[in-house]
DNA sequence: TAGCTGTTTGGCAACGTTGTCAGATAACGT
DNA sequence: ACGTTATCTGACAACGTTGCCAAACAGCTA
């Protein structure tokens, strides 16, 4: 059916062999023949099959992507970057092959043994990795030396790369701008404790907390599970405690959002009532009302970075000359209304447009 | 470095073509030795090399999806459908390559070529294809009958299949809706003339304003490319008009919330002062204060639907015995704040568990 | 002329599968 | 005893590449 070398090199008269140093652009090869190839493989259109060339070389060129939800926008930024880096290398060309895992933890703990079964070269992990599921992916490293980035968590007890925004100092940094506003009492919505990102943001709080001479009596902290329920589930709770907080600040963006509606149903107002910031920013959030206090920070070059991290451990053969590597994102404040801020609305720009976002400093 | 056919054969006394029977579950195996092989199968781990089969096939096992910017979560939905069904056919298993075009005209252009050299064995389009592009994918169709299904978007002059919502009927429905609050003059947000499911929700618009006996100075209408911009240029013209609508119609998400951000520039409230409705839900659209009216569809099933079109095709050898097939997505008016409704807000419920959405009838 | 080096080619065996073909053995009816 | 059939197995040639090896030939030097 398609055209093979064997085409080419009947219509042009030469032999396979010779097609194929042409391809390859290899040397020694003479002009007028090289000419001639050209011309043949021009003619019939050739096109050299990727699978036999796998298959010659025993490599698959393909760097598995394990994605918890890639209807959420931040993890679709981040395909779009990994995608970006892997197309931009040429020869050899990779595949990104994506696993949605969704909120199915069966998936997730076949995400391995499917990875394993594609033989991936590398793997880029954008998933929340339970215990169970961690040994299963140490296992690919360790014992079938399959090199893994994780994005925005540390996996711990193996060698991989950790792409992941600036957590602890971005945390300090929004939760410094909040307390400037005088908050008697906090409301950290933090998430799993696990997981290091999770962790780095709530210590990223505690620092600010501690310096401004917060007592421990003023700051509430629960962990869930980044999802709009559990950011829901607990601010209602807070709320109809005894002593509410006046804050409340979202390690994540689904669970603030959680945390607005909550606050809303209680027929509170933001930021009269309480004033809510977040970590992550959300998209097109400007369009909420009020415009929410967040950090902001770019997950395409998440993406890119972890793509970068992951395609250099596979050019070098794992990890084994390579320890595990950081990359951290820089990020950025972004000020809203939410926060209690005096900004008038007329003063934001249009956040469509490109690096437009307000920042401090 | 992976274990093969033969190590397993060495491993368990018997030939390569007899591990492979067994692996393939082929008939004429003694029991004994299939358990033998077995055996050895699961002691040394082996898993066969997709690579060399397809190869062997001489087929890639690969659907190719193009997509326009997977950051948007609707299309992110499209692939997590698309993914769900593909992976969900085994034997043969196939592959999803996906090729985010971005917004880069280019890439676009280049995307056919991508797909020729990948092999892929069948598309899913859900991208905006130039004229210049769509030459391209015909092409793809007719000389390497490689069958294309479109997402929301017909294409002419080929078979090909198409999924798309309800246009026409949804446009009416919610446009009827907006009708009964008693309107006096219109706005049409449109999306691009050359698109068939813009043309579609633009009839259905017409139909609901000729059956309540508008008059066409009565109505405005005016293309936009789908996005946050052209809704925003648009709707700040028509607000700085002499005459401006008392309700703005728009065709997609992106574009009404360009006309949201416009209209709160402009100074105005919706809906005291000018109604929008919306084609397309907004992901996290209840967050948004008005809430939005909106026509809501389930994005996964489209995905869903494209992918089982194209996957029959594939199994078929291309459109040559199946004729285009259209699938229709059915769609559900959602009823907020933003068209005028009295509806209260204590109303309303969290939009985050499935198929919550209110809707009407 | 013979021997060397350098360039240009084609042949061929892989890579890991699959499926055909033929050979081997056992079980059957005549 | 014979052929016939059914069951089981191994050898082998593909699939489209690549890269090694050797062959062929040119242009050198001695």
């Amino acid at each position: 059916m398609a055209v093979t070398l064997k085409d080419v090199a009947k219509a042009a008269g030469v032999s396979v062999s010779t097609v194929s140093r042409v391809v390859r652009d290899a040397a020694y090869i003479d002009a007028s023949t090289r000419q001639r190839v050209l011309e043949a493989i021009q003619a019939l259109q050739y096109r050299p099959n990727p699978v036999a060339r796998r298959l010659k070389y025993g490599r698959t060129y393909t760097i598995g992507f394990i994605i918890h939800d890639i209807s959420n926008p931040f993890y679709g930024h981040t395909v779009i970057g990994a995608e970006r880096y892997i197309s931009s290398v040429k020869s050899p060309e990779f595949d990104l092959f994506i696993l949605n895992t969704g909120r199915d933890p069966k998936k997730e703990k076949r995400a391995a043994e499917v990875m394993l079964a594609r033989r991936v070269e590398g793997i880029i992990l954008a998933s929340t990795a339970t215990l169970e599921c961690l040994e299963a992916f140490k296992e690919l490293t360790i014992r079938h030396g399959i090199p893994i980035v994780s994005v925005d968590n540390c996996l711990g007890g193996f060698e991989c790369g950790v792409v992941s925004a600036e957590n602890q100092t971005g945390a300090y940094q929004l939760m410094r701008h909040l307390l400037g506003h005088g908050h008697r009492r906090i409301g950290i919505l933090a998430g799993p404790d696990a997981e290091s990102h999770a962790q780095e943001r709530v210590k990223g709080c505690l620092q600010a907390l501690l310096e401004a001479g917060y007592a421990s009596d003023q700051v509430l902290i629960a962990a869930g599970n980044w999802s709009v329920e559990d950011g829901y589930r607990i601010s209602q709770g807070w709320l109809k405690s005894e002593s509410p907080p006046t804050a409340i600040f979202s390690s994540n963006n689904l669970m603030c959002m959680g945390a607005l509606y909550a606050v809303q149903e209680y027929g509170w107002h933001v930021p009269r009532d309480v004033a809510v910031v977040s970590f992550d920013g959300i998209e097109f959030g400007t369009f909420l009302r009020p415009v929410l206090t967040t950090l902001h920070y770019d997950w395409e070059r998440i993406g890119e970075e972890a793509a970068r991290l992951v395609l250099e451990a596979v050019m070098k053969g794992g990890y084994r000359e390579q320890p595990t590597r950081y990359v951290r994102v820089p990020v950025q404040l972004v000020i809203g209304e939410s926060c209690g801020c005096r900004f008038a609305s007329g003063n934001r720009r249009r956040v469509w447009e490109k690096g437009s976002h307000l920042h401090e400093g």
